[in-house]
DNA sequence: ATAAAATTTGAACCTTGAGTCAAATTTATT
DNA sequence: AATAAATTTGACTCAAGGTTCAAATTTTAT
């Protein structure tokens, strides 16, 4: 081979590996969505694919690395949808809809999942996840008092309203997918439109 | 003693039995919810009670049995709530918010804790929980239908109405009591009103 | 004060599942 | 084809925590 390949095939080598290492997150996150983190075994997660237990750790630390891992890749999902720039023209509450709306996309359309079980996380990763946590919900409710300030948005405290769609949400993600006969797009509409009348001026 | 209090001994002594029963499983519930289920041993169970991890056993067969009565005390609380007949003139609408504002009630200020985790729960157990919560959610979805039917509730799947808003029930049970400087008749408050302009007609 | 019943404990046992590692296997390179 | 590197495995260790139980302690009844 001459020298293109050979210079890609490390490259290669290395997309692989980091592949499969993404793989094993994101099936062990629909397991510990579905069945809870400490109910979903090393040996589970191998079996489902195709692997035993020990190759596992040619990928990942620890088992408390995969739920780290889920953890950041559900938050990197949401930091990219608020870090879309909003039209000028846009109020308060057409981006939070807008917003709203990709948070249902991305649990029921793109494999997200949001989970609960922070505190089998310790110490730096624990922290680490809350701080991500936090920040997103700052920025939501960023969101709300920027609407609540150009009159689309009703008072009232801004956290309260976020705490309320932000929890339709989470519990979105606990039930969705054992409901195979509503669509996700139906879903979102019709969530939408709750959350809307719910705080809007 | 006399006749009276000998007959009504045994009887307090079992009062008691089950007073200290009932002790340890609130107790666990409310660890349940802060921490998790599997975050939470036995020993620090018997701990919080001041008591040693065998005597817990002088009251439950096993950890999973506390779980199991954790969860149905939570759903009794709620059967509560909605058993109590509502008055003929009021609207569905009105209606739901009464059994909103109690259900709100119950996790801000009674210490009922709403857990999750019903995966941990094997065969029989876990079948009795979710036959419960449907109940439960029926009662609620039923409530909904009669609002869309007298005209204070809007249109729409009934089952996603309710979603919603249990979705933001259950939130709340996982952050309330973090959040020291909000009191429970003011979230009540909010709550109540986010729901009703999220869905009347 | 004594006996019986109720309650609690310390010290084990036992199961489950996470993590390790040297060896086997597969894949890539020359 | 031979070698090296990457990947996977089987068999093992180990700790955590749930459970058991005979004995100790406390409470109640006579």
């Amino acid at each position: 081979m001459n020298s293109p390949s050979a210079i890609k095939a490390p490259f290669d080598r290395d997309r692989q590996y980091q592949a499969k290492r993404r793989a094993v997150i994101l099936s062990a996150a629909s397991a510990f969505r579905r069945r809870g983190y400490h109910n979903t075994s090393m040996v589970d997660i191998a079996k489902t694919l195709g692997l035993t237990k020990a190759a596992l750790y040619y990928y990942v630390k620890n088992k408390e690395e995969i739920l780290f891992e889920s953890h950041i890749m559900a938050y990197d999902s949401m930091d990219e949808v608020l870090k879309r720039k909003k039209a000028d023209n846009q109020s308060g509450l057409d981006h939070l809809e807008t917003v709203f709306r990709a948070f249902v996309g991305l649990l029921t359309q793109s494999g997200v999942s949001l989970l609960t079980d922070v505190d089998s996380l310790s110490g730096e990763w624990k922290a680490d996840v809350l701080t991500r946590r936090n920040k997103i919900e700052r920025r939501v409710v960023r969101i709300v008092k920027d609407g609540q300030a150009d009159g689309s948005i009703r008072g009232g405290d801004a956290r309260l309203h976020v705490f309320f769609f932000m929890g339709a949400l989470n519990w979105l993600n606990a039930w969705f997918d054992t409901e195979g006969r509503l669509k996700g797009s139906d879903i979102a509409d019709h969530f939408v439109a709750q959350l809307r009348d719910g705080i809007k001026g």
